[in-house]
DNA sequence: TCTAAATAGGACCACGTTGTCCAGTATTGG
DNA sequence: CCAATACTGGACAACGTGGTCCTATTTAGA
């Protein structure tokens, strides 16, 4: 249902949400998060052009947010990497459809909805806050570790 | 978000709903769903495998409902061709997340059992009855018409 | 200034989905 | 039995997503 870059750009901003000062470089997300490192440095320029990341070239350089986590919703994330299209108007090119869509469209269009406020009102701040047994990205059960695993 | 197959799927299942009685042959369906009438019949065979229609071959021959269509939930008709896919595990593989899922992916699969639950309590006699401005598959405004076009 | 670190971005490949075409087979009617 | 109808199913082409690789460019620091 949702695509695999998706995943991988959520992964990426928890990842980096979860270390907010210094700058991650594309193959410590990648190491953290798991994701193929060629391909997630593609996610992370569409994320970069969407103004969510901000990335510094150079020795000591890597990616940061570009907003704090409180203020980035993961329908923001969703949008930047693979917009959820909702249904507006007929599929079938039907005239008489047109912006009123025919109940069966209409309820497509109702769980795109849901979706995209569920995910509105989702920032990556209270996906990080939020008590659980397990943390984002982390391998360890209980809590206290950090949401990233501490580089060596 | 979702599939063309499960488009053209939920198309179909209304055009044989919305006339019960009569088997429809691909091509009537394809013409009044507009939907490729090769790629179609594809869709149709899934259908069948999932026993929500039935093929009877040879003159006179078509797609029949195998079931009413008060019985039939947009969610089976999804199922059988385009499978929502939950998420139970961990997509990182992480040890510590096994069933109790991270915030993050607990997040993601509630948007999913949103849209199942939401399609699990619609059946295709719902999407049928319900009143609209425009019916499924049907080019004119008011009511009163059949749902699907009346073969000249 | 030179080198190493790191992003930016283009070219390219593998694979699944979508879509087409064609031969096979069952069924009805004459 | 014959012919027309219509589903069944396999082979194959087009296309977008996911994924790899390689080069250019920027930047910090010795």
């Amino acid at each position: 249902m949702f695509t695999q870059t998706v995943e991988y750009a959520l992964r990426a901003m928890v990842c980096l949400a979860s270390r907010p000062e210094v700058p991650q470089s594309n193959s410590q997300i990648a190491a953290t998060t798991k994701v193929p490192s060629a391909y997630l440095s593609k996610v992370l320029q569409k994320l970069a052009k969407a103004q969510l990341v901000h990335g510094q070239r150079g020795v000591q350089g890597g990616f940061v947010l570009a907003q704090p986590a409180a203020e980035i919703t993961i329908l923001q994330i969703v949008s930047a990497v693979d917009p959820i299209q909702r249904i507006r108007t007929c599929p079938l090119g039907l005239e008489a459809h047109g912006v009123r869509l025919c109940p069966l469209h209409r309820k497509m269009d109702q769980a795109l909805a849901q979706v995209e406020s569920a995910f509105a009102s989702t920032t990556l701040a209270a996906i990080l806050a939020e008590p659980s047994d397990s943390v984002p990205l982390c391998d360890f059960p209980r809590p206290r570790c950090a949401a990233a695993v501490s580089p060596g």
